[in-house]
DNA sequence: CGAATTTGACCCAT
DNA sequence: ATGGGTCAAATTCG
């Protein structure tokens, strides 16, 4: 299941607990009341407040995290404006001045790439590491050349157990990606239907919540300073319920647009592989904001970017 | 035929 | 010198 992992010396940790603990609780009363006589009101009054909570935990968690990654950087060194030439210009190795996320995502079922994330990616080389059994796949955001998006990712297969894979994202994305599935996400979120998955969903998010508490708790330091190291993109909405990333700027591994899409592998788009397969992953830092925003987002039934299909509980599972 | 992937070579940081 | 990241030609795929 997911874990936030955390570095536990920070100042805010204390209160991000705290904070979460509270969420549960609001969470344990918000599923009471949904079998009860409560009014719609009452319900939406204890969502507000798991959204503005969870929006003070993500601000402490980013704040943090973005503090660790700018203490962690090294002297920056002048050959840094590497970013500014996102061309072939030369080979000239970009330094360490991007931010870098790391996750840890499981594969579908028997599958051999780890889930879609909502991006398109094109590879463009793989290696064999080190002390590694598995090679390391390098993508690009496909849109490098139309658009300049400068993000790329690095997949290797957990050593451990291959159906993991640590997928390390190197970049914010700067592209705007076609219109079609937010267009088709966003429809999806006008459609008036309650979602019938609510209580799985408050369920799941109470464990995750159980989760994320103990990692909080009792994981100080062991984690690999790798990961954790930095706010995973740039942009977070300072509302939740209304979606963290621009429309078409989607997190990795949001909720997906549309089925296809989740659990299409980003290498051979094969779109026979389905939503169910797949569960996410371990998740690090500041990434607890996806989860938070996605399922405060539907509880508080605010226009997000849940898709009509999508299926919660195979998202928990 | 265009796009995506593979793969060996090249380049740079350590 | 070595390992890791990127390039780009060759190959494969749809």
């Amino acid at each position: 299941m997911e874990s936030v992992v955390i570095d536990g010396n920070g100042g805010c940790g204390g209160r991000v607990v705290m904070d979460l603990s509270h969420i549960k609780d609001l969470v344990r009363q918000l599923e009471g009341h949904l079998g009860g006589p409560q009014t719609q009101e009452q319900c939406r009054l204890l969502a507000s407040q798991i959204s503005s909570l969870t929006e003070r935990s993500i601000s402490l968690i980013t704040s943090y995290c973005s503090l660790d990654g700018a203490r962690k950087r090294p002297a920056s060194s002048p050959l840094s404006d590497a970013s500014d030439a996102p061309f072939k210009a030369t080979k000239k190795r970009k330094t360490t001045e991007k931010v870098k996320h790391q996750v840890r995502v499981s594969s579908a079922a028997g599958g051999d790439v780890p889930a879609d994330d909502g991006h398109s990616w094109r590879k463009y080389g793989q290696k064999e590491i080190l002390g590694a059994k598995h090679p390391r796949g390098y993508y690009r955001c496909t849109h490098r050349h139309s658009q300049g998006c400068a993000a790329t990712k690095q997949v290797q297969r957990a050593d451990e157990d291959p159906a993991l894979f640590d997928v390390v994202y190197i970049g914010a994305h700067t592209c705007v990606q076609s219109g079609a599935a937010a267009g088709q996400a966003a429809a999806a979120a006008q459609a008036p239907e309650p979602n019938p998955g609510v209580h799985t969903l408050l369920q799941s998010l109470s464990s995750s919540l159980t989760v994320k508490t103990e990692g909080l708790a009792a994981a100080p330091k062991e984690a690999p300073q790798g990961w954790a190291a930095a706010a995973p993109f740039c942009c977070v909405s300072p509302t939740p319920a209304s979606g963290w990333w621009p429309a078409a700027e989607r997190s990795p591994f949001s909720a997906p647009s549309t089925s296809e899409n989740w659990g299409a592998s980003p290498a051979t788009s094969d779109s026979n592989q389905h939503a169910a397969s797949f569960l996410p992953f371990e998740l690090v830092a500041g990434d607890a904001q996806f989860e938070f925003g996605e399922v405060v987002s539907a509880l508080v039934g605010a226009p997000g970017e849940f898709h009509e299909d999508f299926d919660i509980a195979s998202f928990f599972a």
